[in-house]
DNA sequence: ATGTCTACTCCTAGTAGA
């Protein structure tokens, strides 16, 4: 069994004693982190290493930035998305190899800031994504694409008002780029095992939105069509929510078996 | 849309991003 968790926590220096908590309850294998806000050097490292975790992280100042905490080995296949020009400076996704899995941690744009542009960007993004995707099939790889997505893929993942009508994360233009992934052959976890439950991962800091349960569904564990066989458990730890100064986000945690 | 949160700066108040 591998136990893979995706998390974005809004500033990993702010969040680290609830990493720190998360990781020694729960153990899972990988924490994929999103939104770490720091650079490398600033990354806490000892407070997870205390826990048996290392960690890979791509960071940048102030913005974005993902980590890969492990308790086990990772060899670090890429630290940027392949086919995003060089000049990108966001520091959204990094991958990496264990256990016979190459797993995918992204930190997928909002689209809402910057005019046209930002939105542009958002796209051409998810292009790329897909199109690394296919790659991966095409190589006939066993693989995880899993992070903060910022998509509403149906009117199933928000709640009713949760969302401005044309809020990037709903556009169709937004919903057509997901889809296009996901038919590259990508099972969604949570859909595989709850096909019809209100079910989310994020609720916005204003307008009391988790007091109302105002949430979306926007954190995706994808999976391909191998790791979709053995796929047992998913787990949306909403929990982690309620605490004090939490994360807008909760950890979405998936397990799969033993390869056959 | 913005009732909140985070990090940054021409740093203790205002801005940007989400």
């Amino acid at each position: 069994m591998i136990k893979i968790t995706t998390w974005n926590v809004n500033s990993v220096r702010t969040r680290e004693s609830h990493v720190a908590d998360f990781l020694a309850r729960e153990q899972p294998d990988l924490l994929l982190l999103q939104e770490i806000k720091c650079e490398e050097h600033q990354f806490p490292r000892m407070a997870f290493k205390n826990l048996g975790y290392d960690a890979v992280v791509v960071g940048q100042k102030s913005y974005n930035g993902v980590a890969v905490l492990h308790r086990v080995p990772v060899e670090v296949l890429h630290p940027r998305l392949p086919g995003m020009p060089e000049s990108d400076t966001h520091a959204r996704f990094i991958e990496v190899r264990t256990q016979g899995i190459t797993v995918g941690n992204l930190y997928l744009p909002n689209g809402n800031s910057g005019g046209d542009e930002g939105y542009a960007y958002k796209l051409a993004w998810m292009e790329a994504l897909r199109a690394h995707s296919e790659s991966l099939m095409d190589a006939d790889t066993d693989f995880v694409l899993a992070g903060d997505y910022n998509v509403c893929p149906t009117d199933a993942d928000f709640a009713p008002r949760a969302l401005p009508a044309g809020d990037a994360l709903l556009r169709p233009e937004t919903r057509a780029a997901f889809n296009a992934l996901i038919w590259t052959g990508l099972t969604d976890a949570t859909r595989a095992l709850y096909p019809s439950e209100t079910l989310y991962t994020f609720w916005d800091y204003q307008a009391s939105a988790w007091d109302r349960n105002a949430g979306l569904r926007i954190d995706f564990q994808l999976l391909s069509p191998r790791l979709a066989e053995r796929l047992t458990d998913v787990i949306i730890h909403k929990d982690e929510r309620a605490k004090p100064q939490p994360s807008d986000h909760v950890p979405l945690s998936v397990k799969l078996a033993k390869a056959a």
